[in-house]
RNA sequence: GGCCCAGUGGCUCAGUUGGUUAGAGCGCCGCCCUGUCACGGCGGAGGUCGUGAGUUCGAGUCUCAUCUGGGUCGCCA
């Protein structure tokens, strides 16, 4: 029986009673973490938020009823105590920040009692993600899940002190916006006072910052909530949280420069950990080329080398018939690994196969000077030569090499590179290599949409040397965009955004809208744009994948209170869910479900 | 949508070439125990092996389908 804790006022949290006197009358409230009991002593681990306190239960100073009920404590209980603080009679834990002092308990209250957990409330459990996410409530209470939550919550505390005193505005943009048909899937909501018309939920609140700079707000930043209808991955959910922010009359210099102050400051009050600055910038096409990525894990080397010209002319049709095709031949060197079985190097052709490369050739140099290759045959020595040369391999040394188009290329070889890299141990998983990339392509070829689309959004501007090409090859244009990246993963994008509504008309066009259509979609903006804008330019983080490396964990959800798994969906609250038929009445809606989903 | 991995008491796992009554640790329940902190001791309960078909004299084990979760490619302005 739950009961009342009328006339008890919680005086510290558990850990926070090492600040207290010893002797002094504290009274706590938490969790039964843990009880050990002796016959005519027990001992109560104490759990809240911020750690454990040890409770000691004798009858002599509770009394027989007292310690009655104490015997009935069962993990997870919910108690309030009310007792003196005391040096331990037995060992100091050296294990708990509390482990020299104690508290002899003299009034208990079982406040709440517990059903056995489905699985323990402890760090380091193996316990299925599943089990964890159907009591997501439980999981929570674990230490190691509350220290990241309670991190993130100091951290946003911290982006909005920096924020504001960089003299940004934090500003709240709806979550009800119209859908838009550029980038990822919406998620729709229907609206009732408009049968079939719907909103959309934002994808980013992109749209709506640019016009806060409109209309003069000059700094803008918010930490928003945003939420795209794709598949999920370990670091991607349906909704996540951006560090969102625009700036007025800046160029991306300036965006960049306070970003980096943000990152350093963050990173030294949350982690204390000095962040380098500056950070080390590099072009998108560099980025490409020496790590196969846009988003390069700059924690090892192992980059890649181009091989094209050495190898166009040369006896193995794999190589050659690539380059004539007008794509290349790449390689990167696995240094002292010419010993790898034959097995792991058919495993890692397979890796590359789901990236859409044909295979992966190999050449390793014994120690004897011999080789072990798949290609080797085919070639001259003189050849093969070339190729130890430019690769710069010694005896030992392994050699793998992909042809083929460089997007393949570059999607291959860049998750060899990283899979290589974590295999070798090459990894310093201690460190915090930032980076930025610049220079992005302004447009990218959409197979599926057989179209050119945006590859940032079809807000970005430019490059100023790069504008000729908009009205008859836009897709050699670069853009004034710009990614920051942290140990491979990208953390966060940004833009100088388009301000003039010619240009912004040209971007339309180039995209494939025509101007009716871009007025129907986007009108607002470009009205917006004839009454006075201010040239501006912005960035958002993803605020989830921040947490993530700062924390060190592996998945998004550890970071996230009450994530979604793979397939959207919530194991706890079981959202999504069906509606009634009153309810979708009203919203003018009929199910058409594909036959098989149906009953 | 494709590919890969996993699913055995509450939890984590073991389970041989298919062969008696499916085991262990932790947890849980009961009794005992005055300095424990992975408390200890004794005893006990608890499993249609994710689900459904199939092969077989016989299936946790083999086959197929399916469900659930994870990873990944596509997708993610």
């Amino acid at each position: 029986m739950a009961e009342s804790m009328s006339g008890l006022n919680r005086s510290h949290r558990c850990t926070e009673v090492v600040n207290a006197q010893m002797g002094e009358l504290v009274t706590l409230m938490g969790w039964v973490n843990k009880r050990r009991n002796l016959g005519s002593l027990i001992f109560v681990d104490l759990r809240d938020r911020s750690g454990l306190i040890q409770l000691l239960f004798d009858e002599d100073n509770i009394g027989a009823e007292g310690f009655e009920k104490a015997g009935t404590l069962r993990n997870e209980f919910v108690i309030a105590v009310r007792g003196l603080v005391q040096k331990r009679g037995g060992a100091v834990n050296e294990n708990l920040v509390t482990g020299e002092i104690e508290i002899k308990v003299l009034e208990l209250r079982v406040l709440s009692e517990s059903l056995t957990p489905p699985f323990p409330v402890e760090d380091g459990i193996q316990t299925k993600d599943e089990l964890r996410l159907k009591y997501r409530y439980l999981d929570l209470r674990r230490p190691e899940l509350q220290s990241k939550i309670m991190l993130r919550s100091r951290t946003a505390q911290s982006i909005r002190s920096f924020m504001t005193s960089e003299g940004f505005l934090e500003i709240e943009t709806p979550m009800l916006c119209k859908s838009t048909p550029e980038g990822a899937r919406d998620y729709l909501v229907p609206s009732r006072v408009h049968p079939g018309s719907f909103y959309a939920l934002p994808q980013s609140p992109q749209i709506y910052k640019q016009l806060l700079m409109c209309s003069g707000y000059d700094r803008y930043f918010q930490i928003a909530k945003c939420f795209r209808d794709e598949d999920l991955r370990a670091d991607r959910q349906p909704e996540f949280t951006q560090i969102d922010m625009e700036f007025s009359f800046a160029d991306q210099n300036v965006v960049m420069d306070l970003n980096e102050r943000l990152i350093a400051h963050i990173f030294k009050e949350i982690l204390d950990h000095d962040v380098e600055l500056p950070i080390q910038r590099m072009t998108w096409q560099e980025a490409m080329e020496r790590f196969g990525s846009d988003k390069p894990d700059t924690r090892f080397g192992m980059e890649l080398k181009d091989l094209t010209h050495s190898v166009a002319e040369c006896g193995f049709s794999v190589f050659a018939n690539a380059v004539s095709a007008g794509g290349s031949v790449r390689g990167i060197l696995a240094k002292g690994q010419a010993e790898m079985p034959r097995k792991k190097i058919d495993a890692l052709g397979e890796f590359v196969k789901t990236y859409g490369a044909k295979g992966l050739a190999y050449l390793g140099i014994n120690q004897d000077g011999t080789y072990k290759s798949s290609f080797a045959k085919f070639l001259t020595e003189e050849e093969i030569h070339r190729i130890i040369d430019e690769m710069e391999a010694q005896p030992g040394d392994m050699m793998f090499f992909c042809a083929d188009t460089d997007k393949v290329v570059f999607a291959s070889l860049g998750a060899l590179r990283l899979q290589l890299g974590e295999q070798m141990g090459l990894i310093d998983h201690s460190r915090f290599n930032f980076l930025w990339v610049t220079e992005f392509p302004l447009l990218e070829y959409s197979e599926e949409q057989e179209r050119w689309v945006a590859m940032h959004h079809p807000f970005t501007m430019p490059l100023e040397s790069d504008l000729k090409y908009l009205d008859t090859e836009p897709w050699k244009a670069h853009a004034a965009a710009y990614d920051i990246v942290l140990n491979g993963v990208e953390l966060g994008g940004g833009s100088e955004r388009i301000y003039d509504p010619e240009i912004q008309e040209k971007m339309f066009e180039a995209l494939g809208f025509t101007p009716e259509e871009a007025y129907e979609r986007f009108g607002f903006l470009l009205d917006a744009f004839k009454y006075g804008v201010p040239p501006h330019a912005g960035l958002a983080f993803g605020f989830d994948r921040l947490m993530m490396l700062m924390t060190g964990a592996e998945s998004i959800r550890d970071v996230i209170a009450f994530p979604k798994v793979k397939d959207a969906s919530c194991l706890m609250t079981e959202a999504p869910g069906e509606v009634d038929d009153k309810q979708l009445k009203e919203l003018c809606l009929k199910l058409d479900l594909p036959e098989e989903e149906q009953e």
